[in-house]
DNA sequence: CTGTTAGCGCCTTCAC
DNA sequence: GTGAAGGCGCTAACAG
């Protein structure tokens, strides 16, 4: 004997009518509620997933999927954990879990998420690291499993997504730097499908073009998201005769391996060539100067990536519209920025 | 009509059989069970996780709670991304699936736990951030889920563990130091009850004993467990009229904090006092000099914890003895740790 | 207000 | 080698 059955037994009652007392269900005598709920905190009992899912096709579970491997752990994963936080105490005021489905670089990631679908245990699902063209999102929306992304894509459909601006950030870095008398503004992205890099590096070109300058090829640095790959950038960029004066760059790990990569070579960054990154991070925290970074409040970015998800998932009848939003930033110089000599 | 009805339907066999073909059971004509495996790739098909689960009262799947939090996510979580990577590396090779099962700061642990263990959505646990007194142990083992806690726990139990060697790492830190002349070894360590500390604590005592050096209260640093903790033990230390000369400490952040409050106040590590950490940390990739650290395998490390955890509840029968293992670690020196002047 | 029962999707035992 | 049927724990619909 298991289970609610057990439960029933012990108080002489129906499990019928302990099922309702403990899922708040309307039509239960308040005094044998509350004797079913005392033995239930008495006991520990709490209802199993499985037959629970099974019956009710629920299982008050959000998944979120996060890429893993070689280069996620050797780099900073702060920025998830802060957004992960924050959602899942959001979730948790509303009873549901969040859980976090690794992906390994060496895995398919629609493979992965094809199995991950079918297996039926999440309600809903967060996507992470978007692709300018992202199959995973028809998949998504194919399978009819509410689902939100963190980061936009190119890719068509009609889904939730939040993002941060990497369009503002690359547009107000080339704007100050240009202010400051630089004329040879370069960028660093990392190589792949990201999104996030396309955005940015977009937006630099606009605003380049904006600002009367030109934003040639030689500006433009495509490396390994690593440190290793930034540290080939700074190699590349010291190599230029005409070497540019400032650079833009929105991967942390890059930030830091080239800025070890100019100490390296006895640049400075700052005096000698004006670095913004992207968003602070422990890899830049004894780097001196301080790197010009974007202040983002990630708490708020959870909590309301927590909203949207639960929203279209348990109350998909009110949630008409569906949430689109781009997380505010705002510059914070350092010396790390310095005038065109 | 849906799942393996569907699919037994669609080649016009039994639900029984498709069953035994996709799970490899015999007594299936080759032929048949071909067939079944083609279709069910074609159309994508898995198991639904909860009837299996009802049935089978296995999830394939195996939880690994993590602190979460405001200072979880200020510090660098490189170590659990690290680990988590190749545990889940290894145990996809058995097709089981790790989800990680963040606990908030804010939330009770012991009831995180107890819902977590009724929920019965997973196989196994796996347990990090033990404390000296740890309640969540005799709860698991009370609840006869097979688990492995990644640290030691003095509570009392016949449980499986693994763990860093911390005991090592101040034993051959003190040993360090007092070789090179150092006297005054101070040590810095988190406030709370995690195991850790107290291996870490006790193992200076002694070693400093061993060395024929006091280990006297002036020289214990404890502090909050992050950047601003290890900046008041800064603080705390140069306002000593007989300065410890040296210190090791077993927190990333707070080594960070302390480097940070000695900079701050014109004192070079190493050649001012002498530092000894733990595991190397971005938080400490632009010190200079670079810290002195341990260098350890945590793949090696996660790759064993997902061995045991498996051997636990797959093969219970063979897995007769208890895996409790302590990682090898390699002491790196570096201009932070210099002799007496 | 409470008891009884069907059935969610799957695996396994028992017939054949 | 295959089909039929029971039941894992639970909730909801239906009786009483």
């Amino acid at each position: 004997m298991t289970g609610i059955r057990a439960l029933a037994d012990s108080l002489n009652i129906s499990i019928g009518t302990v099922s309702r007392a403990l899922n708040g269900k309307p039509g239960v005598n308040p005094e044998t509620r509350d004797r079913v709920l005392k033995m239930a905190q008495e006991t520990g009992y709490v209802a199993n997933a499985a037959g629970r899912n099974l019956r009710k096709g629920l299982t008050n579970t959000i998944g979120m999927v996060i890429g893993t491997g070689p280069a996620a752990a050797k780099g900073d994963n702060n920025f998830f954990m802060a957004v992960t936080d924050a959602m899942q105490r959001a979730m948790l005021e509303r009873g549901v879990d969040l859980i976090l489905l690794p992906c390994h670089a060496a895995m398919d990631p629609l493979a992965f998420l094809q199995r991950t679908l079918q297996r039926g245990s999440i309600d809903g699902l967060v996507l992470t690291a978007t692709l300018e063209q992202d199959p995973r999102i028809a998949m998504l929306e194919a399978s009819h499993l509410p689902f939100i992304t963190l980061g936009r894509s190119r890719t068509p459909g009609n889904y939730a997504w939040m993002d941060l601006d990497f369009e503002g950030a690359a547009r107000q870095s080339v704007a100050r730097l240009a202010e400051l008398g630089h004329r040879r503004i370069a960028i660093g992205i990392p190589k792949g499908q990201a999104n996030l890099s396309a955005l940015y590096l977009e937006s630099w070109r606009q605003q380049m073009q904006a600002e009367g300058l030109s934003p040639s090829d030689d500006l433009l640095f495509v490396d390994d998201f690593t440190e290793a790959g930034g540290a080939q950038v700074a190699a590349r960029l010291l190599d230029q005769a005409d070497r540019p004066t400032a650079i833009l760059m929105c991967s942390e790990p890059m930030i830091s391996g080239f800025c070890g990569g100019l100490l390296g070579a006895g640049v400075q960054p700052g005096a000698d060539v004006s670095v913004i990154g992207f968003r602070q991070s422990p890899l830049l925290r004894h780097l001196a100067p301080p790197i010009s970074c974007f202040d983002m409040d990630l708490d708020a970015l959870g909590e309301d990536m927590a909203k949207a998800i639960l929203g279209l998932v348990y109350d998909a009848d009110n949630a008409l519209h569906i949430t689109r939003a781009i997380s505010p930033m705002t510059y914070v110089e350092t010396a790390s920025v310095q005038p065109l000599r």
